[in-house]
DNA sequence: GCCAACGTTGGC
DNA sequence: GCCAACGTTGGC
């Protein structure tokens, strides 16, 4: 699924959630990129250096997934097919880059409902397969298409993650800002829009906790 | 439904 | 390489 696609949810038929969905492709000339080492693509900053820094150095890693549920929502995570689902339709660079160079297997995932009411975390899931390329931007008349991405040197990844288990309660933004562990949090920065979020240990405990039934 | 923040595009 | 226009994200 598509797990990012966007908010139109129309279109995104896709099953992933993340809502990212467009992708249009982006393009050009780019300039910056530098980890990757094509040439080519725009350096999307978003992210703070410091959250790549967290994301290399720690054995295990945790990350937060946005997902709108009227696209792909947890329950649909739980009754999919081995209760997996291929992350497919991040068209975003900053968070292609984690799930190509950061996601290992074993990390664990908070799988996040954007665009809901409220937001909220809905439940656990595990990476079960690392970065390999996005099947869906090789699909004509997919919604998340890339026509410019090159299947020699494709432009987009996913990961596979499988569903671990709901939350008891779901974990609201308004229960996080009220804790002081999550301070830092990228998710409740303003204007942070990145799908696919590290987290901190301690971070990831507290959404635990918070979601305990 | 609004709209601020942000990323991308493309003319120049 | 700048930057205005445009499209998207996603909380509110």
């Amino acid at each position: 699924m598509a797990k990012g696609s966007s908010s139109n949810s129309k279109h995104s038929k896709a099953r992933g959630t993340v809502k990212s969905k467009a992708s249009k492709e982006a393009s050009k000339q780019g300039s910056s990129a530098k980890r990757s080492g094509k040439p080519s693509e725009p350096a999307s900053q978003g992210a703070p250096a410091s959250a790549n820094a967290l994301a290399r150095g720690a054995e295990v890693r945790h990350w937060l997934f946005k997902s709108e549920p009227d696209v792909f929502s947890f329950q649909d995570l739980q009754k999919a097919a081995g209760r997996r689902t291929g992350w497919d339709g991040v068209r975003n660079y900053q968070a292609r880059n984690f799930l190509r160079d950061d996601c290992r297997v074993g990390d664990l995932v908070v799988f996040w409902h954007s665009n809901a009411e409220p937001p909220h975390g809905a439940g656990l899931a595990k990476v079960v397969r690392p970065g390999h390329p996005d099947p869906t931007q090789f699909v004509k008349g997919h919604d998340h298409e890339d026509p410019a991405s090159d299947p020699a040197d494709p432009r987009w990844m996913q990961v596979e993650i499988e569903a671990l288990r709901a939350f008891g309660k779901p974990v609201t933004m308004e229960a996080l800002r009220a804790d002081p562990r999550s301070s830092g949090m990228l998710l409740l920065a303003k204007g942070q829009r990145l799908s696919i979020q590290p987290l901190t240990r301690e971070q990831y405990e507290l959404v635990l906790e918070l979601g305990a039934g």
